[in-house]
DNA sequence: GTGAAAGCGCTAACAC
DNA sequence: GTGTTAGCGCTTTCAC
């Protein structure tokens, strides 16, 4: 039977200690594992816990621990379906690792200064940053704060932060594969102008790519990555559109975007006059409308993978910086 | 001049208090809203807080107020645009009102029992739940516990726990008058079979404001609320393409299914033939491809009074409970 | 392996 | 107004 009171209520470790028969630090040892404690004691104190329907007090505990199960999310532009797929999936992988998230939105690279003293202020036990421009001010302070940091996409090499990033490499050279393969041999991509490093490196590849198979390769450039930004490249692909080209397009919302404007404002017949491919793999892109061929980047493994960054790096805060590569695929779907 | 030394560092309130020459009380007196305490001495004592960069230690705070600055925002289908720029609002609002956001995503009333535990014993200082399918065990609990909550588009009715919903009413009401203005005389909604309140009372308003105008209404059962529900409608809805209906989806996803299925997979041309509106106006519904008319939610005005609820039930936690309706407004575009 | 005692950093009563 | 005194509930030396 659990707690039979007002659960959550003040039972502490105290009352549990009276119950079982030892003392509180019995009690504090039970729940800590690895702890110096008989198998007979924390019995004990288990049973007297489930019947009074104790819990240790998380706050309490981080008080002298200096460190609560807390985890910071910081993350921008929410409004692309991927990273919200990301930032779903973490949230649910860090509770099931007994982490609590918690949730920064920023615009890219506002609020800041408020958002770094949260954080420490907090003693979180880690911070992942998946976002495009996070201040690298903060990179440095969790770094120099030692507090375990994990960068998601992100080209900062600092040591004892580890990042994760999606195989753009071989992202990219897929992409300038399929195009080629499907017969294309004038290129074109389009190149945010805030491009950030997981960008750059997949356009760095599929440019390398195209040259490697003989290809032309011309880069237009958009605002930013987002559907708009794809919607008003639309005029100036439109124009080539007796090239036959194939158009590379870094992020899918920025495909979709630019696909739906050919079609709609031009009529352009996509694979028929041009193909196009895209990256992320957002539920939006196996839509019929869209049905745009792009590279999947698998987000359970991404979560994952920073999960266990996270867990390593508490429990030895001083390894080497590590670096992880979460490998891509091919989706193949009705625009190559 | 700012901290000097390593930020966040164990600067305590006893080192300020001997800095500015007064007690650790009034120091605690100067960084607590509302304490009684004299200008000269506080003054003093941010002064010297600065000077040392001290920041009040929010978990040793929160042991004895028994009260943390975290809220938890529990959040079902995020891969729903619409949810996911609810959470980013939240989130960016709390942050700018002292809270700290966590966020706990759920698949549809799974892993609760965990949860509920890891909200309570944090000692949030509010909950919000913005999830179709909220047990209302945590409803229950919370509102036992004395924990501020905040329900979003749910009809849970409890005491002290106050709810905020868009003015579905309104909106239903809002969308069969559009299409009937539009010259439709047969009317047709999609109704998910897992709907919850706000789809619910939503659809009701339409059927009534239909029967009113003296419309024929038929309801398509479709399973869920999402892209592919909408997408399976198409078969019946294309069925009935002679009969000049007019179709109300309760959510802009089921609406974008739908609409594409049948665009691409039937050739239905909408709005000759048919008339479509949704309801949410996520920004999918802005791109080209769709274009849908649709009752827009605002979410920043929604947030704003999430978070001033909040705060007047921290205020006040016996207050009566509150129930407030956030006004929609028409979003004319192409589909109708 | 176990208990006693000493905090973690702060706030809340209570005198003054 | 202000300082003193006690805790908040837990973990952690340190002896045993």
């Amino acid at each position: 039977m659990a707690s039979d009171k007002r659960p959550g209520s003040s039972v502490t470790s105290f009352d549990v200690a009276r119950l079982a028969g030892v003392s509180r630090s019995a009690v504090s040892r039970a729940f800590t594992p690895g702890a110096s404690i008989s198998q007979d004691a924390r019995q004990k104190v288990i049973d007297a816990a489930n019947e009074l329907g104790y819990r240790v007090n998380p706050v309490a505990r981080a008080l002298n621990q200096r460190r609560t199960d807390l985890v910071g999310m910081i993350v921008a532009r929410m409004d692309n379906p991927y990273r919200a797929s990301q930032i779903d999936a973490l949230s649910k992988t860090l509770v099931r690792n007994d982490f609590r998230p918690m949730l920064f939105c920023i615009d890219e690279g506002h609020g800041t200064e408020q958002l770094l003293s949260m954080l420490l202020d907090y003693s979180v036990s880690g911070v992942v940053i998946t976002s495009d421009a996070p201040p690298a001010e903060i990179c440095n302070e969790c770094a120099h704060l030692q507090v375990p940091l994990v960068l998601v996409d992100r080209d900062d090499r600092l040591p004892q932060v580890d990042r994760i990033s999606g195989n753009n490499a071989k992202g990219g050279r897929l992409a300038a594969e399929t195009l080629i393969d499907a017969g294309r041999r004038k290129l074109l991509v389009l190149q945010p102008e805030t491009a950030v490093y997981s960008i750059t490196t997949r356009i760095e590849a599929f440019l390398a790519a195209a040259a490697e198979f003989g290809a032309d390769v011309e880069i237009l450039p958009v605002g930013t990555h987002n559907y708009e930004a794809g919607r008003q490249a639309a005029p100036a692909v439109a124009a080539r559109r007796q090239d036959g080209i194939g158009i590379f397009c870094p992020t899918d919302i920025v495909a979709l975007g630019l696909l739906d404007a050919l079609r709609v404002g031009y009529g352009v017949e996509i694979p028929r006059e041009m193909s196009l491919i895209g990256y992320d793999d957002i539920p939006q892109s196996g839509w019929e409308f869209a049905n745009l061929t792009t590279i999947r980047q698998p987000v359970d493994t991404f979560v994952d993978v920073i999960v266990e960054m996270l867990k390593s790096r508490i429990a030895e805060p001083d390894a080497a910086q590590r670096e992880e590569l979460v490998d891509v695929m091919l989706v193949r779907r009705g625009t190559v």
